[in-house]
DNA sequence: TCTGGGGTCCTAGGACCC
DNA sequence: TCTGGGGTCCTAGGACCC
């Protein structure tokens, strides 16, 4: 059996975690530049908050109904979610969890009887909460994707299943998939729910179950959509991943808080964006081989229309690296090729690819390596970087002034990270 | 006026190789 | 008259996830 557990609207709950006070009131998180909603509290579910809609377009009804709006904190977000994923690995043992998320892991629990997985998953939730302040829901079924459905129903009625569910029997499974809508299942998006409904007159998960699977590998993305079905049936398709895999690709990319026209903020941005790239590709022990800047620009004639062009290029490194300062170098003159003066530019974006073991790369005879020099400059850091979940140290490059830095004008306190910024009792 | 950011997997098709 | 077969690698794009 795997389990999924699911922090309960994880960025309104940290925000809750140090204001008590909003504990049964509505709050919402915005996304970087406080454009979207992107967490809800039930309370502003209820008023008819739409998940994922743009702020502007609620900004009456949140007004009305006194709704906390916070910008996200992703200091403080980033902190608790280390937390509560690190009660889940002493709860279950490292080698039996995947973090799928910020807010979610999946949890192996093949070795526990059938009988307590119940008061177990009951177990990993009181704890959680006690240590973290964080509530979580748990589903608990023979696949990844019933653990999902669990999951969905368990929160949908909070009131009879205290946010538990374990799907166990085949009667039980069938009922859950009977609730839930095609467009509910993981791994069903938009389109796919759209044709299911529209062309087949599939609507809920147990016709989806039922279909051909020869069927659904033709219709619903090729082997994809055959364990799809498989993992619906109770048949484990998709298993655990391994933690250490390597990520393929890194990206940093963000819209701008104001369009930029000056290349010298584009550089900065890309700057940025690079720093922050190399970073993750440093923790996870990594070198990329090649790099890909992008620029999005509205379309240039008239004022403001929402139809941007996005640009890009790609450059192969002359030998795979995680020195930001190399990267940075590979960078800026990438910038400056796609710039074109009187573009207003949107958003930008550095993606690293190719990306290989560190400890493969060969040395180059065209160039002197500082040896460790490099390395332990990298390393220091990053370890002042992460100590306080932000760029204290940065590179030049990147500018001081930052005009074109995202708005986050209703971001709260970093209470966990920032000695200065400690939530205070009097 | 105003709509996020960071990933994964898979497939098709073209270029190229022997 | 008749002109192979089997591979690999790469890129673009589509679909999905939170």
């Amino acid at each position: 059996m795997k389990a999924i557990v699911d922090c309960n609207c994880f960025y309104c709950s940290c925000e809750r975690v140090f204001r008590p006070d909003l504990l049964k009131k509505p709050v919402v998180v915005l996304s970087n530049n406080d454009g979207c909603i992107i967490s809800r509290t039930d309370e502003a579910k209820n008023l008819g908050v739409g998940m994922a809609s743009p702020y502007y377009q609620n900004r009456d009804l949140i007004k009305k109904n006194d709704v906390a709006v916070f910008s996200s904190n992703y200091n403080l977000y980033g902190d608790l979610s280390m937390r509560v994923m690190d009660t889940l690995r002493t709860l279950v043992g490292e080698q039996n969890i995947e973090v799928y998320s910020v807010d979610e892991s999946f949890v192996d629990l093949a070795s526990m009887p059938k009988e307590k997985l119940q008061s177990f998953s009951k177990k990993i939730k009181d704890v959680v909460e006690q240590w973290t302040g964080i509530r979580v829901s748990i589903g608990v079924a023979p696949t990844k994707v019933l653990a999902k459905v669990a999951n969905r129903l368990s929160k949908k009625n909070k009131d009879q299943t205290g946010c538990i569910l374990v799907l166990d029997t085949e009667e039980k499974i069938i009922d859950a998939l009977k609730q839930t809508p095609v467009e509910e299942i993981w791994g069903v998006g938009y389109r796919y729910a759209k044709k299911l409904k529209e062309t087949w007159g599939i609507y809920d998960g147990f016709q989806l179950r039922n279909v051909n699977e020869e069927w659904a590998g033709v219709n619903l993305g090729g082997v994809v959509g055959l364990r799809l079905i498989r993992e619906l049936k109770g048949i484990p398709c998709i298993e655990l991943k391994d933690p250490l895999k390597q990520k393929k690709m890194i990206a940093t990319t963000r819209m701008f808080g104001k369009p930029v026209t000056e290349l010298k903020d584009l550089q900065e941005a890309i700057a940025t964006y690079t720093s922050r790239a190399a970073e993750k590709l440093r923790r996870q022990h990594g070198a990329a081989t090649s790099i890909d800047i992008f620029l999005m620009s509205n379309n240039y004639k008239g004022h403001y229309q929402y139809n941007p062009q996005t640009r890009h290029i790609n450059s192969k490194l002359l030998q795979p690296t995680s020195h930001t300062n190399e990267l940075i170098g590979y960078a800026m003159p990438l910038v400056e090729k796609l710039f074109h003066r009187g573009y207003k530019y949107l958003k930008a974006g550095v993606i690293l690819g190719d990306i290989v073991p560190e400890f493969s790369i060969q040395g180059n005879i065209f160039k002197a390596d500082p040896a460790g020099k490099r390395r332990e400059l990298m390393e220091t850091i990053d370890n002042i970087n992460f100590s306080m979940r932000d760029d204290v140290i940065k590179y030049l490059a990147s500018g001081l002034k930052r005009n074109w830095k995202m708005r986050q004008d209703l971001r709260s306190k970093r209470y966990t990270t920032r000695w200065e910024e400690l939530y205070r009792v009097s």
